[in-house]
DNA sequence: CTTAATGCAAAATCTTTGCATGAAC
DNA sequence: GTTCATGCAAAGATTTTGCATTAAG
């Protein structure tokens, strides 16, 4: 019974703007906030307003088509995804580079607790951050 | 290596905002917005203002005397903490009445992958949600 | 042409902060 | 009396939305 809530995907148009924030979120090589992404695409010298980052993000993520976690401040990073199966990432908070996790063991506690507790309906989120070898080393960016 | 960082806890003086913060949080069955708080406490006849909640709430998080955990739109909820063990929560996202988890698989889990990333400093969040028995059954509040 | 996407600025949330007043110790 | 807590309103930060304009199909 996978959660696979592929979204009946609105009306999309190709837009230079959809491409360029796609093109972004792609170039990314972790998770990364709608603003710092409409910074690079003003950075690289496209025009894109801050609404249509968080709209294409929301479609995007809605559509599964990006992985969505929550930084310390509760911003949404985004990610865009490669695979279509259920994961857990390990985020660095410097950088944003992050590791998928196995998480066999995660979703079948997941599933354990919500039948012991007659909970339904339940969804879970899994955050793991830290600072990754790169980072630590010497502080880029 | 417990991450029980109980802070030096800052000065503290008992006033009545304090003291009304305190009771309305530990009123609460389950974990609760700032705001939701703030909302009671006028209900219940007492003039605590909204950045008092704030600030109350946010002392009791870092001395370890609350728990907190994010809800669906990044908004912080709060617990009043019983006990001193690290916790998951499946909390309900109608009520907000939690459950605890046992979560020895989880910190192991954790634990595995901090070290096989070469992470360092890795935190984690787990956070369960779902509708209890209770709401599942009549929608009530 | 018809419908949807864009951009801007305004609004909505949640949360934090500056500062003068008042209460705790 | 000092020092901290309070309250208000203003500021911050992130995200959403209304609406006229522009572009995609």
């Amino acid at each position: 019974m996978p959660r696979t809530r592929r979204a009946p995907l609105p009306p999309w148009r190709e837009t230079p703007q959809r491409a360029e924030v796609l093109r972004a979120l792609a170039a990314r090589p972790g998770f990364t906030s709608a603003q710092l992404l409409h910074a690079r695409t003003q950075a690289d010298g496209s025009e894109v307003g801050l609404s249509i980052v968080y709209r294409v993000l929301a479609l995007l993520a809605g559509a599964g088509q990006a992985d969505v976690v929550r930084g310390a401040n509760g911003e949404r990073l985004y990610r865009h995804r490669d695979d279509t199966t259920h994961q857990h990432f390990l985020v660095c908070r410097r950088c944003g580079f992050a590791l998928t996790s196995d998480s066999d063991a995660i979703e079948d506690w997941v599933a354990r607790a919500a039948v012991e507790s007659g909970f339904s309906d339940v969804h879970h989120t899994v955050e793991l951050s830290g600072v990754c070898t790169r980072c630590a080393a010497g502080p880029s960016e």
